[in-house]
DNA sequence: CATAAAAGTGAGTAATCACTCACAAATGTA
DNA sequence: TACATTTGTGAGTGATTACTCACTTTTATG
């Protein structure tokens, strides 16, 4: 990935994000971006490749944290890092995941095999410890995560992250 | 409101959350209307005046749920009713909820108010039953509902509802 | 240095877009 | 019936779109 390509992916990024895929133009994204809009069609053959070429680059990103919290052993412990993921969202990444959960309503995003590992993930750490419906916990689980980073995402200065976090952690006895 | 305006509505309404506002050409909804494209500006004034004009419809409905909530008098039963929203939403209804959901995150929507009322009625509901933080449970609560209907509205043929629904009542304690 | 490949440009193109408008048909209203 | 208003049409318009291509500049390689 040369510079320029990570030029045009992150004014892409932001334009997308904020407007739309389908409202902005590839003039304005080569005007963000500071280059030529013959530029962005040379890279990345079309304005759906580069679409493919961010959600990619995004992708990486979240395959590692998913890695990371597989490779807890302990039950209570992947519960802990589940929970705190909508919360450790960087700033920086915002964009990325407006785009993903906007592109969600038109059923054209490839991450919910993300969602799908993340479920199973849960739900034997719930019944490793005993829940009574450990897929229904998950469920809900899952569930209140995704709320959680729709609120934070849509909310300029979301201030009552750790309050919720707190009251999470406690709900799950993990404090 | 007019036969052929709720034609438009009804067509505009199914295209606008299947592919997007900006995706679906003023061409295409009359042809699904079964009308001339003329037509839609004739009614409507613009593209943008006929998504007004479906918001507002749909507004309406949604408008009339909240008072229905708010009539309630014992807090218990105001949290029931409001746990119960998701769950209750006519098929008939999903375009129009997958339209807003969509519209959400491009910020252009209407309805944010709603989820403010729904905030202080919740909010309200909890303080009266002696939660020690009424508000921060009326936040999940709310952001429970929203992922409810989430994943609801994006799962074709979702059979895990009613589970999550006894769930939640038996978790707030309305069982 | 020479030369080939890669990176970058910007004017141009066909298609599509939201929207207009002159006109026709249908529906009042007396 | 006569006439005005509303409803409906579809060909047309200028603007914008994603994308191409002939060309220039930069970089890599011997």
């Amino acid at each position: 990935m040369t510079e320029r390509q990570l030029q045009i992916i992150h004014a892409a990024l932001q334009l997308f994000a904020e407007d739309g895929v389908d409202a902005t133009p590839t003039s304005k994204i080569a005007k963000t971006a500071g280059v030529s809009e013959g530029l962005i069609f040379r890279h990345f053959g079309s304005k759906d490749g580069l679409l493919k070429a961010i959600l990619e680059y995004g992708g990486e990103r979240v395959a590692a944290f998913y890695a990371k919290i597989a490779n807890e052993s302990q039950p209570k412990d992947i519960l802990r890092q589940i929970i705190e993921l909508p919360f450790s969202i960087d700033e920086s990444e915002y964009d990325f995941w407006r785009l993903i959960y906007t592109l969600k309503w038109q059923r054209r995003t490839h991450l919910e095999n993300i969602t799908e590992q993340m479920l199973s993930l849960s739900s034997k750490a719930f019944n490793d410890l005993g829940y009574e419906a450990p897929e229904l916990e998950a469920e809900l689980l899952l569930i209140v995560l995704d709320g959680v980073a729709t609120r934070a995402l849509l909310t300029e200065s979301y201030d009552m992250k750790t309050q919720v976090k707190n009251r999470l952690l406690k709900q799950y006895k993990l404090d």
